[in-house]
RNA sequence: GGGUCGGUGGUCUAGCUUGGUAUGAUUCUUGGUUCGGAUCCAAGGGAUCGCGAGUUCAAAUCUCGUCCGGCCCA
């Protein structure tokens, strides 16, 4: 009895690499996946602090590369801060040292226990690393609009339980930190970076979002507003990727930014900062596209986008592997990031350990292949497989790389929608989440006297509220659920991350 | 933050109730065989059972602490 089901058990892992229900068993599926394809190796014995391997790493690069490009084009310029931030800096701001003390990690000595001065913290984010020196860089209007950022690691000591990716205590992100002379100015940033994510994060990484304006009591601490976008996960729960801050002149009162202006007055300037956490969008990324198989990696961000599976039989490999090569030369050439598998394992499991890893396309070339000129090419995201003569290649790549993006986008952008239910009582928030949904609802206000009414729409119902939209139009009718007001704000519902 | 389950070769895992030289698979190395959806055979390597303390002649096993992790809830 015990040998049976043991060696069915084998049997049944041998059927594949890696096969779970995603839909189903989300959480089995999310820690599997990045253990069998090699993406964070959790075993380095730090809470919340996860290695990298290439795999992950060399996708999250290609993420940030397509954030440095928009950035650029938007006329930002790159630069990097320290990593530490002396205590007398971090806390200038209050309700912003208030907000984010209780994460923040210190270094309070050197070597054999020697104290330091002044305590360092690691950044938890960089306004109050980067603004005092902002104070200097910036004297007249003419330095404005200042737009800068950087490509970094922050450091906030969560509380609540880590996950790879999603929540960790070190993640890897791009902040951006922009001053202007206007309110109105600052203002037209965050209309920039609201534009920025989607087409980066919709329109490169195939991840559709909802842009919310946040509640008062979910805001940045220290700013007068934030907007952020949401990302569906497939427990139905939502998850915040980048979000936009409007400061006001908060921050540069506290940090003495100041300018003159074109009547040699002198003046507060006006801020604002965005940040799009890559490491959190791919773990967002990988759960949205990725299926029972594994991974489905957009052919845009896939490290690999085409691997060469050469087929061997018995004497022929010198000419099968000299084929492979040339093709794998030509799509080089030709700009695709092509890897030629020339390892000495099977056919069968090359394709099924690079379907797990989500390469978008696999070419397939044997003898068949060589007498005819052609060879096989396969698509990840919908599993089908068909043959291309080989002076075709290069276009027919190009193209199915486009389709395959196109059809990831469009298979979550189906998931995401229908999802919004309209809610006018707790009862029906409550029925909408524990559908999966996304309750649609009027509330009192989101400014701070909603919090209660928040509140006790989380104890009710698991939801939580996540603001207004701010990408389309909505006009507040009917009452608040909770406390019977007047309506001001219609916002959205959701479980969350 | 609360609850709960867990940590055994690189990986996955049996053993734990009832203390007595740790089970199997896989990976890895070598040789041969095979290669169009996870080839097969042989040999070899690999674990002070998360860490610390206690009980005991004896601890993977029992007790306490601690670190790390999974899941559920807030």
């Amino acid at each position: 009895m015990d040998t049976m089901s043991s060696s069915d058990k084998n049997k049944e892992s041998k059927q594949a690499i890696f096969h779970i229900n995603k839909e189903e068993n989300f959480p089995d599926w999310f820690g599997e996946i990045c253990r069998v394809a090699e993406l964070a190796d959790i075993r380095y014995g730090v809470k919340g602090f996860t290695p990298f391997p290439p795999w992950s790493y060399m996708t999250m690069d290609i993420m940030f590369d397509f954030y440095d490009t928009a950035l650029k084009r938007k006329r930002h310029l790159p630069m990097l801060f320290p990593t530490v931030i002396p205590e007398g800096n971090l806390t200038k701001e209050t309700e912003h040292v208030e907000g984010f003390t209780p994460s923040v990690f210190w270094i309070g000595e050197i070597g054999d226990g020697e104290k330091l001065e002044e305590r360092l913290a690691l950044r938890p984010t960089s306004e109050t690393a980067i603004y005092p020196m902002y104070s200097l860089w910036i004297r007249s209007w003419r330095d404005m609009p200042l737009k800068r950022y950087q490509r970094c690691s922050v450091f906030r000591s969560e509380i609540k339980s880590t996950r790879p990716f999603l929540r960790g205590r070190e993640f890897l992100w791009i902040e951006s930190h922009n001053v202007f002379t206007t309110h109105e100015g600052a203002l037209a940033q965050v209309m920039e970076d609201i534009e920025t994510t989607k087409e980066v994060v919709t329109g490169d990484y195939g991840l559709p979002i909802m842009v919310f304006k946040r509640t008062q009591w979910d805001k940045f601490p220290g700013g007068l507003n934030t907007y952020a976008a949401d990302t569906l996960m497939p427990d139905g729960k939502v998850i915040q990727l980048p979000s936009t801050h409007d400061l006001g002149d908060n921050f540069a009162r506290a940090f003495d930014i100041k300018y003159l202006n074109e009547n040699n007055e002198t003046a507060y300037a006006w801020q604002t900062c965005y940040g799009p956490a890559v490491s959190r969008m791919f773990g967002a990324l990988i759960s949205v596209h990725g299926d029972d198989k594994g991974l489905r990696l957009p052919f845009k961000l896939a490290p690999y986008q085409v691997v060469i599976i050469p087929i061997i039989k018995g004497k022929n490999a010198d000419a099968v592997l000299e084929y492979c090569k040339k093709i794998e030369q030509t799509l080089d050439k030709a700009g695709f990031r092509v890897h030629l598998d020339d390892c000495d394992a099977t056919p069968g499991w090359k394709y099924n350990y690079w379907e797990m890893k989500g390469v978008p396309i696999r070419v397939e070339a044997g003898p068949r292949d060589i007498k005819e000129e052609q060879v096989v090419v396969f698509r990840r995201d919908i599993m089908k497989r068909e043959s291309v003569a080989l002076k075709d290649l290069k276009k027919h790549i190009k193209a199915l790389g486009k389709e395959i993006d196109q059809t990831l986008k469009s298979q979550a952008e189906a998931k995401f929608e229908g999802l919004v239910v309209d809610a006018d009582t707790i009862g029906q928030i409550e029925d909408a989440m524990d559908k999966g949904k996304i309750a649609r609802t009027p509330l009192c206000t989101i400014e701070m006297e909603g919090l209660s009414c928040d509140e006790e729409i989380k104890d009710k119902t698991g939801g939580e509220i996540r603001g207004t939209r701010i990408d389309i139009d909505e006009k507040a009718d009917g009452v608040c659920p909770v406390c019977g007001k007047v309506a001001q704000d219609i916002v959205y519902v959701a479980r969350s991350y």
